[in-house]
DNA sequence: GTCTATATTGAGATAGAC
DNA sequence: GTCTATCTCAATATAGAC
């Protein structure tokens, strides 16, 4: 029976959308979004992807809400974990999310209707690390009063951005160099914590 | 004779061609820039634009290469000055030249030509930059083991971008905060190192 | 739900007159 | 150098048949 494909729900086709709307922004960009390459991508006809989702903004707006649900319930899990800083980093620098995140934000930067939904997202995450890195900094050794929980969290995810892009792009820009530093202070800051949590 | 403006002379109108693709950039993203959009805000027409840049990917390709000449020589400059981590980290955070670049860097994600030139622009600014590290980091009181000058450089840039981008498209992610901890921080820093290059 | 057909808009680029 | 005119292509989106 394998030629009798079952016709797709609707749910169905929805997500069968948006799998091919992130696979076209990460080999092409965002840019690359348009009915007729998504359509083409789905094997179905231009049109029908406005059926599914009126206007383009949408698709990216629909993108976008499906990754963060998963991405903000990650965070907070990583953010709960034995190792929440090393547990954060592995999520911030994985690339198929962060690439797929600089797109959309880049996108962004000229769709006023997803830039409210990214604005609402970073919002969220952000306040979420720094609630959560209040406790966390004493614990690694860290005094919030000389390194701010919101400048720790900047970092974290600027840094992890910015390799993930030079890498991706294929930038010569000791990519390699920058992750093996990163997991060597990671490592070191875990361990500092681990005897301090289990000493106290 | 405010009226009677003198012929511009073709390096001019290269440049203001430049300065127009910049502006567009900043204002609208990297996809608003086309001969029409260009040639409307100098004022001429649309053909006349690709007499000066045979193709859009040129005319991207020109503007990074002029802004790049800029920053590498102003980043040698910061690298060099009495407070070098200080004046990196406000040549970064410069919103201006950063927002740019954002720009830049997203439209190279999909045009070859710029995607070669960036990372030409990336690598040598990183060398750079780690280069001087190398002996900067000691007299900042961090040990280069601990805290590796590739990882360092790394987080400048991309936090400085991250927040610049943050602050730009005005998401509310507590860049006023991790700003203030960033220059709490950069203030310690360059007394430590005052004090130990003085003492030495 | 899915298609064909099409309206509209704007892109990159070129030809050729002046 | 600068213009008008135009070619070609692809985008978003809608109408309406099936």
């Amino acid at each position: 029976m394998s030629e009798r494909r079952a016709r797709a729900s609707t749910v169905d086709k929805r997500n069968r959308l948006l799998d091919a709307t992130e696979e076209i922004m990460l080999r092409d960009g965002y840019a690359a979004v348009s009915s007729r390459s998504v359509a083409a991508r789905v094997g179905i006809n231009p049109p029908l992807v406005h059926y599914y989702f009126a206007t383009i903004d949408d698709l990216f707006v629909a993108v976008l809400r499906r990754r963060s649900l998963r991405n903000v319930a990650r965070m907070a899990e990583a953010l709960a974990a034995a190792e929440p800083l090393t547990q954060w980093w592995r999520l911030a620098s994985d690339p198929r999310g962060s690439a797929l995140f600089i797109e959309l934000i880049a996108a962004a930067n000229h769709r006023p209707a997803l830039r409210a939904e990214v604005g609402e997202v970073a919002r969220e995450v952000r306040e979420m690390q720094i609630e959560r890195l209040r406790s966390l900094l004493p614990e690694y050794g860290i005094d919030p009063e000389a390194i701010a929980p919101a400048l720790v969290a900047a970092a974290m995810q600027g840094l992890a951005f910015g390799l993930v892009q030079d890498q991706g792009a294929g930038y010569d820009t000791a990519t390699a160099d920058a992750a093996a530093g990163m997991n060597r202070l990671l490592s070191r800051l875990e361990q500092r914590r681990a005897a301090a949590v289990s000493g106290s």
